[in-house]
DNA sequence: CTAGCCCCTAGAGGCGGCTCTAGGTCAACC
DNA sequence: GGTTGACCTAGAGCCGCCTCTAGGGGCTAG
């Protein structure tokens, strides 16, 4: 009745565990496994089943803030692939990570740029709908 | 050999001149057009060729700031739409605008937090090509 | 024993937003 | 009169990122 865990094991999640709390959906879990979007290989329980650990989630989060910051898949794969090479090319994640970062310091400016406009549209509006309830008014 | 002006009014805009000033390719301001994405309807000159003024340029712009800033496009036609119908839906339209103002805070939020998360990995990722580095000077 | 549920694979499908192609018109210059 | 170049239409194609389908396995509760 409750969610089946493979053996009881404490660290031991399956796929719909792994989408509830990382918010990806279970299709895109698998999707982003064939991508090579896991810094190590998932166990399989018995009849294929995936098993995850901790850190395959907490792995799976970072990949969602870089996704939701707007890195496109490629570049996650291969900061994944860095990361599972392990300690030594850190300089390449760097440029990486820094590409990125930059990335999103335009996409910030740029959307308060538009905030601006975006604002100052909803301030004529507020205007133009304050006056014409006050015509009414009269 | 210069762009042909259609009768060299002044301000008779072809395609080509509008896709410079807003950005927009030649084929995206043709898409936009089927789309509904234009405020009044574009004139034609001879053989069909579109002849835009200055205030499409002008609304254009102000699609493009939308969507940069992530607004849909059945959104943006929406407006448009309401845009074409002349005064007297303000109501409306603040509602749209204010949505989307929501929807780009929220945005900017979400971005500054992956932003945080980013910056924390080129900090440690600095560290340890620094520390490399003076461990290879030794 | 069967209904319900979660899981599996491989691959098709969908959506948003363009982007490009094919095939053609027209005006201008050489 | 041929070439160039910007434009036209209708519609196909593409890219990124999932999302869904078909067809199947297997545990567990009632």
């Amino acid at each position: 009745m409750l969610a089946r865990m493979p053996d009881s094991e404490a660290s031991g999640l399956t796929i719909g565990q792994v989408s509830e709390r990382t918010g990806l959906s279970v299709h895109a879990l698998r999707f982003y496994e064939r991508e090579g979007i896991l810094a190590h290989p998932v166990r399989r329980a018995a009849g294929g089943r995936r098993v995850y650990a901790e850190r395959d989630v907490e792995w799976l989060s970072v990949c969602v803030v870089l996704r939701a910051s707007g890195m496109p898949l490629p570049d996650i794969r291969a900061y994944t692939d860095l990361v599972r090479q392990g300690p030594g090319n850190e300089e390449q994640r760097l440029v990486l990570m820094r590409r990125h970062q930059e990335r999103v310091l335009e996409q910030m400016a740029r959307l308060s740029e538009s905030y601006d406009l975006i604002s100052y549209k909803v301030r004529l509006y507020e205007d133009v709908v304050e006056q014409a309830g006050e015509a009414h008014a009269c």
